[in-house]
DNA sequence: CGGTTTTGACCGGCGC
DNA sequence: GCGCCGGTCAAAACCG
């Protein structure tokens, strides 16, 4: 009777192999996940028996990927005999396959001496295993704690990062409209000169009537309230919610007007995440309540409105209908920034989707017609060079619009519902993610830092598709739409992982913040968030703990 | 009883 | 000016 000692995986991909593994090399192939900044579950060693099966004796040690949720129907034990048909895997995870006894005839174990010494041994080294793994569970868990532990202090001094930046871009601002001014008052004061008059220059010297007190009112409402909407309508505070009017804004005039713009730019910017989901409604770890709903032309599903209601005040707003071509789909519109602190469950989603939004607002926000998208096909290959089609951009929606398509995917199971890309939104939108963490900094840096994520998500190999998008692909959508496209091979792998802990994670934003999580680790090394950018970030950091 | 959901009415933008 | 449509309001109903 010999034994061998097989490694099982527990994965989507993995489906029949048993890897044959030296119990020592356990440890090292735990560490080497580690190191991948994956989400490992406390390693469980099992010892199976399987003389029922023949008379080979096999040993397997089980890693779970997502702990979440075990799919043990999906475990696939590598045999003995298909080791060396799984040269691959071995390669992959660094392993060290023995050269196992299979318990055949041509086995070269055929003292028996030999085999119980071996027995002997291999018992004792299991139990060292099993010590070890002990302490390494203890380990992980005193890790997680660490890790929740850096995220909160993360998303406080985010927050108070982004507050500083946005008091230091309105200063800015207000030098700039002072800057003006003094040319204005310059000009006029030759434009005076015919006419002598001793008031004149000293009319035009003095702010306006408007200047001091706007200018405190703008800084105001940017650092605690981005739409400025609690000072527009007093009685609204007693809402508990800011009324969303920003179309009703009166004509802001002089230093107002760029402020204004932004901050109703940034109002109307949307992002639209797509899932496959048979929930009413995508749990991203923010409380809504439900103010509205409409059946939408074209679409036999009522749309429902909610907002946030985490905070008082908090302007952001959300859509959730289900698509009219495949019913299957949910599709979430998020409209704003949070004006309060996310917990570890929402940062995910609100990163995303604030980092996009952002983004697509950088592009457009020179744009002298506010409606006016950087090219879309530009944008998106800036962000996603090697995207798949999880991305669109839309110009001629009403509305900017970035959607992360997140019903696509290159996995190979069919029963993976987020696996299924499916062919593009019907509306015309962008696709990348986006954070709507508050707070932002600059539209150009968020784009930055969206950039680099993105990017470096996508040289690192992450393991989470779901943000990985390309743009440039031939549209499918309406004008203005642009559809990324994954066609890398070496993104299914690594995608699949991910997109089946995001698909069958029950609560959806927690898988996501996992993914991003993952993705964020195994691309930037220590950073646990994964934004390395400040303000994405921010919000980003929660990915895994901080947000859903 | 307080918070949430439902649902018809209302409002504003837009196109004709 | 009118109608359509998206979005919001707010009272009533519902729920834990």
């Amino acid at each position: 009777m010999e034994r061998g000692w097989g490694l099982t995986l527990e994965s989507d991909r993995s489906n029949n192999a048993t890897l044959p593994i030296d119990p020592r090399q356990s440890i090292l192939f735990k560490r080497n996940l580690l190191s991948n900044a994956m989400q490992i579950v406390p390693v469980s060693l099992n010892r199976r028996d399987q003389e029922e099966a023949g008379d080979e004796h096999r040993t397997t040690v089980e890693v779970d990927f997502f702990s979440d949720r075990r799919r043990r129907d999906d475990r696939v034990n590598y045999d003995d005999q298909s080791s060396q048909a799984k040269p691959d895997l071995n390669l992959n995870t660094g392993l060290h396959l023995l050269t196992t006894n299979t318990g055949s005839d041509e086995s070269t174990m055929d003292d028996g001496v030999s085999s119980d010494a071996e027995d002997r041994k291999s018992k004792t080294e299991l139990a060292k295993l099993q010590v070890e793994l002990e302490q390494m569970n203890i380990e992980n868990e005193r890790l997680k704690g660490m890790l929740a532990q850096v995220s909160q202090n993360y998303t406080a001094l985010q927050m108070h990062v982004v507050a500083i930046m946005q008091q230091h871009q309105n200063q800015i601002q207000q030098e700039k409209q002072n800057q003006n001014l003094q040319v204005i008052n310059s000009q006029e004061m030759v434009q005076a000169k015919p006419e002598p008059s001793e008031n004149k220059p000293h009319q035009f010297m003095e702010p306006g009537p408007y200047e001091p007190s706007d200018q405190t009112s703008l800084e105001e409402r940017t650092v605690d309230d981005p739409l400025g909407k609690r000072d527009e309508s007093p009685d609204s505070d007693n809402q508990g919610w800011v009324a969303n009017k920003v179309p009703k804004l009166s004509p802001p005039i002089d230093n107002q007007q760029t402020t204004a713009s932004t901050e109703a730019t940034m109002r109307k910017a949307r992002v639209s995440v797509r899932a496959r989901s048979e929930a009413p409604m995508i749990s991203d770890g923010c409380q809504w309540r439900k103010y509205g709903q409409k059946m939408a032309k074209g679409n036999p599903c009522p749309r429902a409105y909610y907002r946030c209601t985490m905070a008082v005040g908090c302007p952001v707003r959300k859509q959730v209908q289900r698509c009219a071509e495949d019913r299957s789909i949910l599709i979430t519109t998020y409209e704003g920034t949070h004006n309060h602190p996310l917990p570890p469950a929402a940062m995910a989603m609100a990163s995303t989707t604030s980092a996009a939004a952002s983004m697509l607002l950088s592009g457009s926000m020179p744009s002298s017609d506010g409606a006016t998208l950087m090219n879309p096909s530009f944008l998106a290959r800036t962000i996603l060079p090697c995207s798949s089609n999880m991305a669109t951009i839309s110009a001629s929606a009403p509305f900017p619009t970035v959607t992360l398509d997140l019903t696509h995917s290159s996995a190979t199971s069919s029963n993976n519902p987020l696996q299924q890309f499916n062919r593009g939104p019907p509306l015309p939108t962008s696709h990348f993610p986006v954070q709507l963490a508050h707070g932002l900094a600059g539209p150009v840096s968020q784009a930055q830092q969206m950039s680099q994520i993105l990017l470096g998500q996508a040289y690192n190999h992450s393991k989470f598709s779901g943000l990985q998008s390309s743009l440039g692909q031939p549209m499918e959508g309406p004008p203005g739409t642009t559809q990324l496209h994954q066609n890398t091979a070496a993104y299914a792998d690594t995608l699949t992982a991910a997109t089946a802990a995001i698909a069958s994670d029950p609560k959806f934003t927690a898988a996501l913040a996992a993914a991003i999580s993952s993705i964020i680790s195994g691309g930037q090394g220590n950073n646990v968030n994964g934004n390395s950018t400040g303000t994405t970030s921010g919000h980003g950091n929660s990915s895994s703990s901080m947000q859903q």
